[in-house]
DNA sequence: GGTGCCATGTGTACAATGTCTACAATCACA
DNA sequence: TGTGATTGTAGACATTGTACACATGGCACC
């Protein structure tokens, strides 16, 4: 069952052996979550042998670290989607084939923040695109479906890809790393960015009180993040696809009116 | 650093080794959650040969599972105290010494349910106690302060015993097994079972509008269930105390507003 | 252009774990 | 009394993470 790679590598040096672990750490968390990614396993996927891996991470956690982080990148990706799709189509749509990840330059609305806000993350050179908010009051609609789109975006991804999500979000982190380069997407944004971005347009399209933007990242996304556990993970798996659904619905209902 | 008991054991049979190795997995479940869960050291600390386990679990999944199941009741436990100090104390004191667990009968107000709630679960027969809810129409203050109260005894057990949190509630089950006699707490009912009845209580008191309380329990358990994990286990470990206070309390006010 | 360094990969080894297949002791009941 | 079902035991095996010593070869420096 073991998936070496076809050619036994010629040259003595791997080239990129630390991507290539990573990159079957994905594979393996893709298909069982956190517990799956084991190491000697993706030494093997590599064509290496297992203590090879030792020289890029100091161990098993320091590789589930890297694969977490990647996987958050996923993630990102997933949330640019609806984001776009959610900005760009007036009327949201149900479900339909998933837009390709069109950056959207947030806001830069100075509000209380939890994190350094400046620490602007951006792995590729963020592509300059005239945003539908690019002023200080953007449309409350827009802003509201963007709030929105970035939830259904993070709870898609947690039901499409559970093993990822679990690998992303449930490895001990600190929230100080929660705009690490590393966790950003290929628009250059992090979720906890995208989600800080579309609370900053929230709170600048009045339909926030700025008392309550404070922090405002972390109740929402428990709502969400919550309900993504329990759906994949814990006692509500089994759920059908439209209570989900619904669920979904509601749950994003109750942070907007909540938060 | 094996714990193995005293006594060699001298009869030939254990008595009850069931018992012992759920026990014991659930000591290493407190120390380090889910992972730490170990078939044979449950063993070695039963003193007992490894096989043995596998009279009683078909896998070491099926001993999570009964960990899991005995770690919710714990759960249930803290929940139950919390409410009880709440429906005693008028004035919400921040933090005291936590009251015994002390039953409180549940209204049977009708709701649409997502489950059969006429499942009453009684692991111990329920002492008839005077609920301050008998009656058809309880002051909304109880109800809220009730509702507070269950979250914030979720919150305090993944604070106080985050090894026993995850164990009970990330391992996979399904929400038809949510009032399973075998996590009931002693007062007899589930976790679930007491989320259940609070939001009963609520929407007895006039707080939450009919037609919103079906599968309120969900929303709710997202919100709560949310901040946990990211507390504990996510990117949200490191917050300071007082700060995961402040998010709890947010984080119910928004359910409050929200449901 | 030769040479030595050091990052990177290899080999061997060990303790632990989950779990399989026999086998043994004991209890329960005819 | 004995016979069958329960419950533990004995031994074994594949797999995993990881430690320690050694090999390789690309690159910096003379």
């Amino acid at each position: 069952m073991s998936t070496e790679t076809s050619t036994p590598r010629a040259t003595y040096r791997h080239g990129d052996l630390r991507g290539a672990l990573v990159s079957a750490g994905l594979a393996m968390a893709r298909a069982g979550g956190p517990d799956a990614v084991v190491l000697r396993e993706a030494t093997r996927q590599a064509g290496v042998t297992p203590n090879a891996a030792y020289r890029h991470f100091a161990d098993r956690g320091a590789l589930l670290r890297a694969v977490s982080d990647a996987a958050q990148a996923l993630a990102a990706d997933r949330m640019e989607a609806e984001v776009a799709r959610a900005t760009a189509a007036p009327m949201p749509v149900t479900s339909a084939t998933a837009a390709p990840p069109a950056p959207a330059t947030p806001p830069s609305v100075a509000a209380p923040a939890l994190l350094p806000r400046s620490v602007v993350v951006s792995a590729q050179p963020p592509t300059p695109v005239t945003s539908p908010f690019a002023d200080a009051h953007p449309e409350p609609e827009q802003a509201q479906r963007m709030l929105r789109a970035v939830g259904t975006g993070y709870l898609a991804f947690a039901r499409e890809e559970p093993g990822l999500f679990r690998v992303a979000f449930s490895v001990p982190d600190h929230l100080a790393q929660s705009t690490s380069p590393a966790k950003a997407g290929a628009a250059g944004r992090t979720p906890f960015a995208i989600l800080s971005a579309a609370l900053d347009a929230y709170a600048a399209a009045g339909i926030l009180p700025p008392d309550r933007r404070e922090n405002a990242e972390l109740y929402a996304w428990s709502a969400v993040h919550g309900l993504g556990m329990l759906v994949i993970d814990g006692p509500l798996r089994g759920l059908s696809d439209p209570m989900v659904d619904a669920a979904t619905t509601r749950v994003l209902d109750m942070v907007e009116r909540g938060l």
